[in-house]
RNA sequence: GGAGUGAGUCAGGCGAUCGCUGGAGGUGGUUCCACUUCUGGAGGAAAGUCCGGGCUUCGCAGGGCACGGUGGUGGGUAACGCCCACCGUUCGCGAGAACAGGGAAAGUGCAACAGAAAGCAAACCGCCGAUGGCCCCUCUUUCCAGGGGGGAUCAGGUAAGGGUGAAACGGUGCGGUAAGAGCGCACCAGCGGAGCGGGUGACCGUUCCGGCUCGGUAAACCCCACCGGAAGCAAGAUCAAGCAGAGGGGAGACGGCUUGCCGUCACGGCUCGGCCCGGGCCGUUCGACUCUCGGGUAGAUCGCGUCGAGGUGUCUGGCAACAGGCAUCCCAGAGAAAUGAUCGUCCACGACAAAACCCGGCUUAUCGACUCACUCCGAUU
């Protein structure tokens, strides 16, 4: 198995997650994106055959231990939804603030968010 | 039992499923990853970043000024603005609590409102009006002069009483006086000086003397004593793509002219091709390509958590803070940042809040539960 593989399964190791703000900027800079009442969603394509997510949760969420919640839930959707959704994308999540979102909206979100940003990427493989 | 004071402890539990991360071991693929077993995985404040240290880099003869901080005494400590004990003042019936607690007779400044007056002397109401002046009444037989008594008033005296204020230049009594006043005296309070006794000391007790009394405010300037080199883990150390720099190596001659291009041959690199011949492209007489060097960005590794001013237990010294001895344990270590999510269940229905180099404190936030010691009140024996 080559390294940048990975079991498609309900795990979650640390090649999955977005670390280099070189990444972070690239995902910014395209500026494809898409949201609802919960999240709202960055996202561009990666060469590689798995997809990885990034968050940013800002001050305004509250202190840190209402931030980690948002961020414990938001990688917890992403984990159980990771064989559903498309592959070859690096997402960048942004919760909502003030709303009070649970782990079942935030994996309704990023289903229907994540497949409506993939389409929007699919013309320019033609 | 009720009310309270002071120390201190804990910070939802259990189970199931799916996950994350550090370490150790094993298995598999040749330096990295995957799988698997065991095991560790937020706080009392992790917070605010307000002090003190360790550590790191830079700076540094010595002294002074400036700036900042601290401020009863004696201890503790690596150090502190922290802690302990004690002293003083104030508050509380008390257990106890609070104190930025050096200096106001070095100087400067400040004090709203009220009040006459807020700092060195003054005087609003009041009291007096002895002394000096003026006026009235009266007595001295009548008028004048003089004298006595009484009243009013001006000059003046006074600060006891009233009133204002957070604060108004000692208190009580006797004497004294026109009225009064430390004006005099006695005692008390306060201040200063000298002595004696106790204490390491802050201070405490006590005796005598003095002038009789001198207000508050220094987290206002200031004065005095003591302390302080600067910046911080994005500190800093090592390795180091790319790009840029310096130095070296590096394949050429001839001819033409419009002087930087063309032509001929030669050589170098790339390419077509299994290879040779050969073809194509680019380059060579200041330059393709290549070597070396120093600096160093992205990035990586270390710093960084096995070893610490460490935790637990126990003994010894000390009133205590704490120190020492012995035994024992290894207890989060990420890096866009792990320590969780969901469900079930029980109960007192779960507050405030999450490490980011590491320690010692302080401050602030906090649902509640509990332990110990002590005080006051009440009842009972």
């Amino acid at each position: 198995m080559s390294p940048l593989e990975c079991r498609d399964d309900y795990s979650f190791p640390g090649i999955l997650h977005l670390k280099k703000a070189a990444d972070f900027s690239r995902v910014f800079d395209r500026k494809v994106r898409a949201g609802d009442q919960h999240l709202l969603i960055f996202a561009d394509r990666n060469q590689l055959s798995l997809s990885r997510i990034g968050l940013s949760v800002s001050r305004k969420q509250g202190n840190a231990v209402q931030r980690n919640r948002r961020k414990r839930l938001l990688r917890e959707a992403f984990r159980l939804l990771r064989p559903e959704l498309p592959k070859g994308f690096d997402f960048i999540l942004i919760p909502r603030a003030g709303v009070d979102s649970t782990l079942v909206d935030y994996q309704r979100s990023l289903k229907s968010l994540a497949i409506k940003l993939a389409r929007r990427h699919w013309p320019e493989e033609a």
